[in-house]
DNA sequence: CTGTTAGCGCTTTCAT
DNA sequence: ATGAAAGCGCTAACAG
């Protein structure tokens, strides 16, 4: 049982045509007010909805947007897609979300489907395997403007919308060492990924601003896995040293370290000063008090769907690529003290 | 610059009639197998690519499923949200995301929204507000398919996918009994959502199996807010009496009595037993090796998924409801030991 | 097994 | 300011 009145069924109601329905009902300036209003009342009396599919099928766009994600159920990802699913709904618009599940081929198939869905446009944080851009450049060809969030992405005319890595890195580093820390270690992730590249740049340039020696045994390599985390602290233990702090750029780094530790029986020394991204599950386990303080997923959420939008309603005009770069909370677990910027 | 390839260059291509290209693209069984060969040839060779939204416009409906939540950013539902993209990926189904946000209002809207983009069917775990179905019953109306998970609600022809509240509720509170508690608070949630009565009514239960008194004063309300879970913790030392176990049915409240007991100054016994619902974010706090076995809202949200395209595929058949009922992972404080269920 | 025909409901020239 | 007409690309009767 669709509803189906029609805009030809409001125009016989009227008797006037059914071209001059549809640019009232589309708020053309073309129509006059009276007939505008005549017809607005009779759409209410009679129960008119626009038959979405049509209108794409005639426009061939839709009001949706697409998103594609490395992982749904990560907490930077879910709150990002909050601040999209707001932003976007706010403005009129649908948001379909989809999990790269961090795979190149499975990227692949999703901006395909984008595309045959006719997505009105594209919001991408690439897959960790994604080095070719080949298939988001089809995207381009089709006119659908895409932009990057939270992993950088260079592609000519494209937007991206991060956290300051650098500074942010920098930032956590600059806060242990002004706490008293100089044995500083570092879980870091991928290289291949700009983000950690640049907190561990951060990272080191804080080190040097302090004259703390670099020592590349205390930065901890990681490819987002639990059991490189462990891996991590096994080599700490190993290395049988003094660490009186750490700067955690990666959550799960982080929580694979404490399950090694638990495992092994090694108690985190309560004076051991942890930095870490906030990032809620890591918070919770780094500072209970600190677990909701962490806006900035659904800040670059926000920020990046109405960039998007923008460029979507600026049609075939070209826009100027623009990188909006936020600033990320800090948590840190000495205690009640913890940087948080911006 | 569109693919501009349609069936009917396919069909001058190789001189036969649209119509054919079209079953032939559908895998009819009413074309020949010789000339499927040479169309799907053509197809590829052309690069032909379907128009879905004319597609859609015809079949007057969509490849594409709802979801409506309250909140994405919730470990719960963004983790279900992981389990129903898989599916619905793996079955060819695109997944529109939105959040009511806790009002019925907004959940209204969405519903409204969804009809009018015509989409397959619908998942839905109802906003807080929501007493009244009338908005659902419309798309029951519109012939569009949908059912709850997570949170019950009943309407007749309607599947359910929840968690078994009552039994979980039950464990918990037994395995805290059984490793010696007898002073047991309760921290729920609004009565008006059956997940907390069961879970409470699991508890309650639980101590009468083991002849432990029922008291009305160790039973914790929340709306959900961390601010009832600090006015909760404030209520316990009010007491001044000794709790040796704490059964957490939702995690806010936790948070919230975390950061009220920190406030105050007061730390938590280590001999203090807790048990909470499996989510990522409340076993960190509580339990950080366990922090990653909760898999409830992955499993929920496929299996949901499962049920609602089986129905859409059955067209106009009455489909049996059905109330999926699985078991949840429960997390313990009592470090190694917790209870993994099913 | 294939072709013919007729739209789905809307938008958008082009004409008046 | 409004009407007439065409068609987006596909699917599904209905014929043969």
């Amino acid at each position: 049982m669709q509803n189906n009145v029609t805009i030809h069924d409001l125009a016989t109601a009227l008797n006037i045509d059914a071209s001059t329905v549809s640019r009232a009902l589309n708020d053309s300036p073309r129509v006059a007010q009276r007939t505008k209003d005549k017809i607005l009342a009779k759409a209410d009396e009679l129960g008119y909805q626009r038959n979405v599919l049509a209108s794409n099928l005639r426009k061939n766009t839709t009001n949706t947007i697409g998103v594609i994600v490395p992982r749904i159920s990560r907490h930077f990802f879910s709150s990002a897609i909050a601040g999209i699913e707001e932003t976007a709904f706010q403005l009129g618009y649908n948001v379909i979300i989809c999990q790269s599940l961090e795979s190149l081929e499975r990227e692949r198939n999703l901006v395909a489907s984008m595309m045959a869905n006719r997505v009105a446009g594209v919001l991408v944080s690439v897959s960790m395997e994604t080095t070719n851009y080949a298939h988001l450049q089809l995207l381009k060809k089709n006119g659908i403007p895409f932009l990057f969030f939270d992993r950088h992405c260079e592609i000519d005319g494209n937007s991206n919308v991060l956290i300051d890595d650098f500074q942010s890195g920098f930032d956590a580093t600059e806060h242990l060492i002004l706490n008293g820390c100089t044995q500083i270690a570092h879980f870091s992730g991928p290289q291949s990924l700009k983000i950690y590249e640049n907190r561990a740049r951060g990272y080191r340039a804080a080190l040097e601003k302090h004259h703390i020696s670099y020592q590349p045994e205390l930065v901890l390599q990681s490819r987002l896995m639990e059991e490189d985390g462990m891996e991590s602290a096994k080599k700490l233990l190993t290395l049988n040293r003094r660490i009186d702090g750490v700067f955690a750029a990666n959550d799960v780094s982080a929580i694979g370290a404490m399950k090694y530790l638990k495992k092994a029986g090694v108690k985190i020394p309560d004076d051991l000063a942890i930095v870490g991204f906030s990032n809620e599950p890591i918070a919770a386990v780094i500072e209970p008090s600190l677990t909701t303080i962490d806006q900035s997923g659904h800040e670059i959420g926000k920020r990046a769907t109405a960039l998007l939008l923008q460029q979507i309603k600026s049609e075939e005009q070209v826009v100027q690529p623009e990188t909006l770069v936020l600033k990320t909370a800090l948590i840190a677990r000495d205690s009640s003290k913890y940087v948080k910027k911006e």
